[in-house]
DNA sequence: ACCTTTCTCTACCAAATGGTAGAGGAGAGA
DNA sequence: TCTCTCCTCTACCATTTGGTAGAGAAAGGT
């Protein structure tokens, strides 16, 4: 009777194909015959569910933004103050961006598109930036991190996680190689690096 | 007399536009059609110029990465010890992201592409790399620079800087606004987080 | 004047791409 | 059994894309 609350399987599995490819590929790099041959489903399957590319694409946004703010909120809530917070925060990003790495590289994706739909997620964004920002302000008067603009500074941190996250020709560019053990020292200097930065 | 040095004026134009298209909009988002277009050329004089799109990618590819290593060489060569050295390098980066900001687009792209094409650029720049891990190696003892992995230590910057200069939706998520002002504030948060990060 | 080289163009082409039309199977309700 | 809805498929289409073939303009050497 209607109203279906849109998560049959072959719906589930086309979207969760969709983001891998996109966030490893780009999405003008991914065709509609890559993501349904992976899939192993017909094309017109796809287009069944999903009636245009671009909706395919808007949907894969949001479920993208959807699952990090996710990965974001729930730290952010719990630990204490000060630094322990971010790193609450940032242990989370790091361990969704290790179970699905495709997740930040389709961040990264947001550069490419037009800015009216990118607009319609940073609007879903804003009032989390603004939380953020206000916490670190509040921080910064109480001296438990560095004074700094704080709108800049949490570009500086998105940018640092993101970035050794997602590029992986970097890490490799230096020699590193994708272990779990390599992974958790990655973590590891990554935080002691933030710690530096942030502290005052 | 045979070996032309390769810098008709067309060929050049060709490169810059197409170096301007990959890195904004991605090599696989670019068509010839898009940058004969721009060019105000037919297709057929690019693909005179560069008989295919793969052999135009890896002019562009090898192009940026020799403009990029300039950048770097320079200051590299010049200032003093620890994080002065440090800071001169990031500022020519930085430049040069923002005369051309197309150029660190374009990196991000390494990604994207298959692991033999950036294998060949990697070689290119393997001898830099080192020559730079050895040196902050050195900085770390002498206690000029604070001890951690160098190589990481190295992603972690590059991260940051390719990062903030190339992430304009993370800037403009934040409310910042490309202007000139801004733009110096920017540079002078970013060499503030990273003198932060790297001093002991 | 003639030939050769250099450069840009118009005219095509085959493959890939996003998308349409509609057939057909499988199950549920009558 | 009949039918209706849900789902997946084959067949087809127009456009775009990377690439080929070759004509023709301009200029220099002889």
């Amino acid at each position: 009777m209607g109203f279906m609350a849109q998560s049959a399987p072959t719906a589930d599995r086309i979207l969760t194909v969709a983001t891998d490819l996109f966030g490893r590929r780009g999405i003008a790099g991914t065709s509609l015959d890559d993501i349904a041959g992976t899939v192993g489903v017909a094309k017109q399957t796809l287009l069944y569910w999903y009636p245009s590319k671009d909706a395919l694409i808007g949907k894969v946004l949001t479920a993208t933004a959807v699952e990090l703010l996710y990965a974001i909120d729930k730290p952010v809530r719990g630990a204490g103050d000060g630094f322990a917070r971010v790193e609450a925060t940032i242990n989370s990003v790091f361990a969704a961006a290790v179970r699905r790495p495709s997740l930040l590289g389709l961040v990264r994706e947001l550069n490419r598109l037009d800015t009216s739909t990118s607009d319609q997620l940073l609007d879903a964004m804003r009032s989390h930036i603004d939380t953020a920002v206000a916490w670190l302000e509040g921080e910064m008067q109480a001296g438990r991190l560095r004074k700094a603009d704080p709108r800049i500074l949490l570009s500086l941190v998105y940018a640092t996680v993101v970035g050794v996250a997602t590029e992986t020709e970097a890490l490799r560019a230096v020699g590193w190689e994708p272990t779990v053990g390599n992974l958790r020292k990655l973590r590891r200097e990554m935080i002691e690096f933030l710690r530096a930065a942030l502290l005052p």
